[in-house]
DNA sequence: TTGAAAGCGCTAACAC
DNA sequence: GTGTTAGCGCTTTCAA
């Protein structure tokens, strides 16, 4: 089973000609001639040779990998933008190297290192460490030190005195863009469930909320306003709570699809008809499609998403002189409509 | 910004020792005194010092890298089998490499190609090309050429001809727990939605829902088995079609939870409670929770599989020279009960 | 316990 | 156009 594997050597050995020249041939960056080209292909084919990229990395001082740090595949928010990333980097000619935190910070560090040592070229982080409100020091030291090797990019989020690319969807963007929708089916009363204090992505969320209610002459009514988390029993819970109250809203806006999940559930259990509500999620993952009534909710755009924050951690390398390099860009988002909201 | 980056050359010449001391301290394999050993830590940790994992990997000729390809982890299924297989690897010191083939055969082709000049260990296939009751030559020789040089594995399929490790959860066996409790509960007619013949996974659960019906003494009808796909959207077409019977089943089994899920949007639809029915999912994904109502269904013991996957491919090269070597490992199953079948 | 040196497979000057 | 050769950064005999 050992099986001997072929290095350009041997190629070059059958062929009679020097292992710089099959290393040519295999880049095409430099003159071949015709013949000699067909004559090493020939037997690259017949050994069926390929090359060792580790060693072409070693060698070129590149890897071609990127590096995606994320808590949790198992989110169609993340796994969505993956996708997405993965689908642009194939086309570019990179790879993706994918870790997942699970939730947790000494695994970012671990991942970080890991990472590192592996040469990566680019490391793109979502959630965890960077969407947190309150940066903590020595984690965000940790992205510092990273970054003196190699260029990082997070996605909607950030850490206060860490000065990285940066590429996030506008959520306060979003939240008007419900808003909107919301007000011209003429409601009055809008509720607000789910996320949790201190995660950047909910603090945009209810501060645009608020300000908006505001800006529609309507009133904000804290007890309609109920922090829980991000999953699905968290939005039955708030639910519930929310259900405690005398006068209900008759829009509720919540903030991912998940929650809005559990909320719907909490309906079921509690045989309330959900489409007393109006009902919008967030993140606009497939579970919109497959809920009852299906779910209006706010697409990221992960497509986007994932091609810009591609294309600005690819170029860092020859951006790093330019001095007004673009190094944070915002993504308009977009509302799907679907029965949850319909009149 | 042109960070010099240290090598253990630096750190030798620090220290005033050689590169090859640096390196055993840096691997705690070889005898070193403690004094030196303290003073090249100290070193190391003064530089910031990080190993080059690409020069390692290319003298060592080891990688610790695992390759993944399926089709998309999107797919709950997928991303819930790779999150346990990623927790797992990192306990190990492995690292996983993830290819999404977007459901495209070229797109494992190329990854095939890729993870194979990267040097991965082993390479872990789902979906896509093992899937297909019927064995593409072209694509079962590809396989084989990698398998001249990296061990392969096989998650819940196969391919004619080849040879490989394979890890598979026992659909067989899940359909007759879903059966057994069906018919506990008291039900005679059973239909059976969604799949594709001639992928493997339904191919195996249909001959075994047949089977099965022959052993409880119930009676297979034709109607109430609808082949549609693995989708929601599938899944709703199926139902739609069903109900277009005049005699309907109690119990319905669909595909997988996507399937199930369109299987209730159907029945929102039409207005028909979808407590008339009892409906059993597949796949235990998180979907199965946030349906109304919640779904029962057959969980693949994501952490065993992943388990077993990594270990049978990491061992792989060492068992090589046994002859008695397990390579198909076969995981049970279990059952979830939700109130999609409670009484 | 430590150092010298060869080598992992490929690339890229530099010659010719 | 093509060959020679010196690395890339680390590991690992072999000697000392």
């Amino acid at each position: 089973m050992e099986k001997k594997t072929y290095t350009i050597y041997d190629i070059a050995e059958a062929t009679n000609v020097s292992p710089a020249t099959v290393s040519r041939v295999l880049n095409g960056n430099y003159p071949v001639s015709k013949k000699t080209k067909e004559k090493v292909m020939a037997k690259i084919q017949e050994y069926n040779f390929q090359p060792n990229s580790i060693a072409r990395s070693l060698s070129k001082k590149e890897t071609k990998m990127i590096g995606l740090i994320l808590p949790d595949i198992t989110n169609p928010f993340f796994s969505s933008f993956c996708m997405e990333l993965e689908k642009y980097a194939q086309k570019k000619g990179y790879t993706i190297f994918l870790c997942n935190s699970m939730n947790n910070s000494e695994m970012e560090s671990v991942y970080l290192k890991v990472l590192s040592e592996r040469q990566v070229e680019g490391i793109i982080m979502m959630g965890g460490r960077i969407n947190k409100s309150l940066t903590d020091t020595e984690e965000a030291a940790e992205v510092l030190e990273v970054m003196k090797k190699i260029p990082v990019l997070m996605v909607n989020g950030e850490m206060a005195g860490v000065d990285c690319y940066q590429v996030r969807s506008d959520e306060r963007l979003g939240m008007k863009m419900i808003m909107e929708h919301l007000v011209e089916r003429g409601h009055k009363n809008i509720g607000l469930l789910g996320g949790k204090q201190g995660i950047t992505s909910t603090d945009i969320k209810v501060e645009g909320f608020k300000q908006l209610l505001l800006e529609n002459g309507l009133v904000y009514y804290p007890e309609w306003h109920i922090y829980s988390g991000f999953s699905v029993e968290s939005g039955q819970k708030a639910m519930d709570k929310l259900l405690e109250n005398k006068e209900l809203p008759s829009a509720i806006i919540c903030m991912n699809d998940m929650v809005a999940s559990g909320a719907l559930v909490a309906c079921n259990h509690q045989q309330i008809d959900p489409k007393k509500f109006a009902l919008v999620g967030y993140d606009d993952s497939f579970v919109a499609d497959i809920l009852t009534p299906s779910l209006t909710s706010i697409n990221h755009d992960y497509e986007k998403l994932g091609t810009v924050a591609l294309d600005l951690i690819i170029n860092a390398k020859n951006e790093q002189e330019a001095l007004d390099v673009t190094k944070k860009v915002t993504i308009d988002p977009f509302l799907t409509k679907r029965n949850s909201t319909a009149r």
